[in-house]
RNA sequence: GGGGGGUUUCCCGAGCGGUCAAAGGGGUCAGACUGUAAAUCUGAUGGCAGUGCCUUCGCAGGUUCGAAUCCUGCACCCCCCA
């Protein structure tokens, strides 16, 4: 047995433990069952969800069996912590697309076939589906005292805010919660349950109920939650949340994102998200002192987790993209390197004839590829200096688009400014 | 019900008969610098067949050689007195 919770702890990701004296050595002891409750609220995890899921992963690691709960029933209600409004309702056939799509992500984390500590993928709808509201509110609701539950922060800070409400149905998620917990104690022997901060009020609740309907002992450790020196969320970028699933968030995207984070969150992610051990981790602290320029974190960072999320593919893919894109000039590649490279660039087709005689004017075509709304706008990034073909600097206002223009067979590359490109077709 | 103020280009906000595609700021976009960072600096910012033409200043009319600017009506907003 790894010595799991001291590997917790220098990590940083400790926030709070219901019993620091007695879980550690519980943990060395043998192989226990610990679950995370995650959030169906979408078709696929993003960046917020990797923290505990990687959470598992190093209990796993270190021999202890994980449980990954995903909120099927849960998800129907609405969790309030940390929320300031109330949720709007998710339909049973999107939580069920929802909860598939986050099941094929998990695979490639958590290993589900290796023995006693094998990962479990479990829906709370399985068992919360049949539960009738009759029996729940005699059976559960019972055990919870409502003035305790008034105590808790997630349902404090929005009775007190006069600018949303709290529905009846929101204020009884911690049962729901509470009752996966003990649920899981009963039927997989699942003495822990971890989440983020903002999950202790669920989290005792769910040790509350164990005591009393059970007279078990169960557990409870919450890890930081993952944000940014300035204290926005991780994982959100202007244009969007980054996606694990390589359909919403390319790899290429995905690399980016680490690659790009501030030196002083690189830490934080290493310790956080990567294997890495404690001296590999100093040293790159170190280096991130002494030269900030290389960027040995971030690279590392970048590298650790698009390989972990999108496989050895798709971390290749992603630098020699990020070669292509921040690199010299484009040429003497083919229509298939452009393709992989260029994959979620948009891109838009053109009769072949176009480019013989004259040519093709390339702030039209600007325009076509979407770089530019008008063809004002076009001349105007061109007589900045702000247009390139094939990543080549155009400053020819009247420049003319032609066959020796080809990056490849068929495919001529524009980019407006630093980082938007788009592909041009010939067929 | 009485009195007053407002509606401007993506946003805020000047303009109050021609020199107004309309000051200034924000945002955005380019460029320089740089570590694909932050900050900073520079430039651009209605459209088009680009020294010119066309469409914009709540909406519809009118006065005038000429209106975002004046008049009339309409719509919406705000404020003060009842």
């Amino acid at each position: 047995m790894q010595k799991i919770y001291e590997e917790l702890a220098w990590r940083g990701l400790i926030h709070q433990c219901t019993d620091d004296e007695f879980i550690p050595q519980w943990l060395n002891e043998g192989c226990r069952t610990v679950y995370v409750g995650f959030d169906p609220t979408a078709d696929s995890l993003h960046v917020g969800s990797l923290m505990p899921l990687l959470y598992l992963r190093r209990f796993q690691k270190a021999g202890h069996r994980p449980i990954a709960l995903v909120g099927g029933a849960t998800g129907m209600i609405g969790d309030p912590s940390g929320k300031s409004q109330e949720r709007n309702l998710l339909s049973v056939e999107q939580l069920e697309a929802n909860v598939q799509g986050i099941r094929s992500q998990m695979q490639s984390i958590l290993d589900f076939d290796c023995g006693e500590s094998s990962a479990v993928l479990l829906n709370n709808f399985d068992w919360m589906k049949s539960f009738s509201y009759l029996d729940f509110l005699r059976d559960i609701g019972k055990n919870f005292p409502v003035n305790v539950m008034m105590t808790k922060d997630s349902v404090k800070g929005r009775l007190e805010r006069t600018d949303a409400g709290l529905s009846y149905t929101e204020f009884s998620y911690m049962l729901l919660q509470a009752y996966d917990f003990v649920h899981l104690y009963d039927q997989y022997d699942c003495h822990l349950q971890v989440g983020g901060s903002d999950q202790w009020g669920n989290i005792t609740a769910g040790i509350d109920l164990g005591r009393r309907m059970y007279s078990a002992q169960l557990y409870g450790i919450t890890c930081p939650l993952l944000t940014k020196s300035d204290g926005s969320k991780m994982g959100k970028t202007e244009s969007g949340t980054i996606w694990l699933s390589a359909d919403r968030t390319s790899p290429y995207d995905f690399y980016q994102y680490w690659y790009n984070v501030a030196d002083d969150d690189a830490g934080k992610c290493l310790r956080f998200l990567t294997d890495l051990n404690r001296e590999e981790i100093q040293a790159l602290d170190s280096s991130r002192e002494s030269e900030p320029q290389k960027r040995e974190s971030q690279t590392r960072l970048a590298e650790e987790l698009t390989m972990l999320v999108h496989g050895s593919a798709g971390l290749d893919a992603a630098k020699r993209a990020k070669e292509v894109l921040f690199g010299a000039e484009i040429n003497d590649l083919s229509d298939n390197d452009l393709a992989q490279i260029f994959a979620d660039v948009p891109s838009c087709s053109f009769n072949r004839d176009v480019l013989g005689g004259d040519g093709l004017s390339l702030s039209d075509a600007m325009v076509d590829a979407g770089l530019a709304k008008s063809k004002s706008e076009a001349r105007r990034t061109l007589k900045q200096g702000g247009a390139y073909i094939n990543n080549q600097r155009v400053t020819d206002l009247d420049r003319m688009l032609s066959e020796s223009d080809l990056a490849s067979e068929t495919t001529i590359v524009l980019r407006s400014g630093k980082k938007k490109y788009a592909l041009l077709r010939f067929q």
